[in-house]
DNA sequence: TAGATTGTTAATCGATTAACAATC
DNA sequence: TAGATTGTTAATCGATTAACAATC
C-alpha cells in the first residue's frame, strides 16, 4: 500500500532525531525512545518505520541507526543530491535559500527575479534566463516566493519553463495542470490552528 | 465537541475566497462553488461551515458571503487586532514581518534580535528589550526564527518573557511546559511530502 | 533466565463520503 | 412548480491505539 502524508510527514523528524544520535555515536535506538523525544505513540513509530527499514528492529534492543538513516533517506528519495530553484528573490526566497532545515542533499542552488538590482548576488538571476537554465540543468522542483498577484502568472511560466513540482508560498492557491504536482504552503492555516488548539 | 486541526486548517481557505468574492460584490455563495474552488468535497465545506456559522445556509440558494466571513471570523478569533512578535531578524524573521498572507487583523509588529547592528531598522529591537515590552503590551504570541543551535535557549528566555504561544521556524523540536502551546513548523517534512506524494 | 522490545492482529476512534428528505 | 442546495443520518474509509505472542 501507498505511504500515507502523515507518515511522510513524520519521517523527516525521525531524520532529524537519528543524526543527532549519529552524531553522538549511539548505535542502537528502540521506537520508544524516538516516541519519547517527539511525543508521539511508539506503535505509531514502529508502524511508520515498518514502511520504511529494510531489516527488521531487533526484539528488546531495538533498530540500528545508521541503518534506519540510510533507510529513510532511501524512502524519502533524499539520498542523492538534487537541486531545486526558487523564483522570487524577496525576504522570503532568499531565506529559504539559506535555509539550514532542509535535508543535506537537497540544495537551493538558485533564485530568479524580474527584478535587475537583485541579480548582484551571485546566487540570483533574471527570470528570462529560467528556462534555459531548467532545461539544461534539469531542474524539476520549484519554489514559489513571489507577491500574491503576481503568483499565478509566474506559476504559469514555471511550468512552461519544464517545472514538474511547485512549491507555493504567496497565499493564493494556484491551479496548475494534472501533471504537476503542487503544494500550496498555507501560512495562515498554520497560524489558525495555532491560535485556536485546544 | 471541539473543531477538528483538519476543518481549522482549511477555514483560511474558505476565508481567502469569501473575501475575493465579496472585493467583487458577491452577495451568495454555495458550498459546492467553494467545494469546486478548492478540489474538495462539498459535504465537507458544508459540515466544516456548519461548526462556524451562525445562521444556516438556506436551501437553493447558498450562504451569505459576509455573514459567512464574520462567522469564521470571530470563530478563528481574528475578529479583532492581535499584535505578535518574532524572535531573531534574519531573512525568514524579516519574511514573516513582511508577509501579506496573514489576515488583517493579525499584525507582526516587531523583531528582536541580539545583534546590534540589525536594530538600525524601525521594527528590530534588541533582545535584552523583549520582557519589558512582552509584559507592557500584553504580547502572548511569538514567532521563533533564529538559528537551529540557539532555538532551544532562545525559546526558553521566550518563555521566561511571558509569552504563552510559540511558532518554531527553527529545524529543531523545542520543547516547552504543559502550558506553552507550540508548533514546530517543519519545512523538510513539508518537501518530504511534495517529493514523494504519489 | 528475565526484561525489553519487536511485529502483527484486532479494536477503537475520527474524518470523509454517500444517501436523502427538507426547503428556498 | 422544478432545480438547486441545504443539513443530517448512515456507511465507508483510514489512522491510531491496544493487546499479545515472539524473540533478542
Amino acid at each position: 500500500m501507498a505511504i500515507s502524508v502523515v507518515t511522510l510527514e513524520r519521517l523527516p523528524k525521525y531524520l532529524r532525531i537519528l543524526k543527532k544520535m549519529q552524531s553522538e555515536n549511539i548505535n542502537n535506538v528502540s521506537s520508544t525512545s524516538i516516541a519519547k523525544e517527539l511525543g508521539f505513540n511508539s506503535i505509531q513509530v514502529r508502524k511508520d518505520l515498518a514502511c520504511v527499514s529494510k531489516t527488521d528492529g531487533k526484539p528488546g534492543v531495538g533498530f540500528v541507526v545508521n541503518d534506519l538513516i540510510n533507510d529513510i533517506e532511501e524512502f524519502l528519495n533524499i539520498n542523492h543530491s538534487r537541486d531545486i530553484i526558487v523564483i522570487g528573490a524577496g525576504r522570503l526566497g532568499q531565506a529559504l535559500m539559506n535555509y539550514s532545515g532542509f535535508e543535506n542533499k537537497i540544495n537551493v542552488v538558485r533564485a530568479f527575479d524580474i527584478d535587475k538590482n537583485k541579480c548582484d548576488n551571485k546566487k540570483i538571476f533574471l527570470m528570462k534566463t529560467l528556462k534555459t537554465y531548467v532545461k539544461k540543468n534539469n531542474i524539476s522542483v520549484a519554489i514559489i516566493t513571489v507577491p500574491k498577484d503576481a503568483a499565478q502568472s509566474v506559476c504559469d511560466e514555471v511550468i512552461d519553463s519544464g517545472i514538474k513540482v511547485i512549491w507555493n508560498f504567496a497565499p493564493i492557491n494556484l491551479k496548475v495542470p494534472d501533471n504537476i504536482r503542487i503544494k500550496n504552503e498555507d501560512l495562515s492555516a498554520s497560524l489558525a490552528v495555532l491560535l485556536n488548539s485546544y
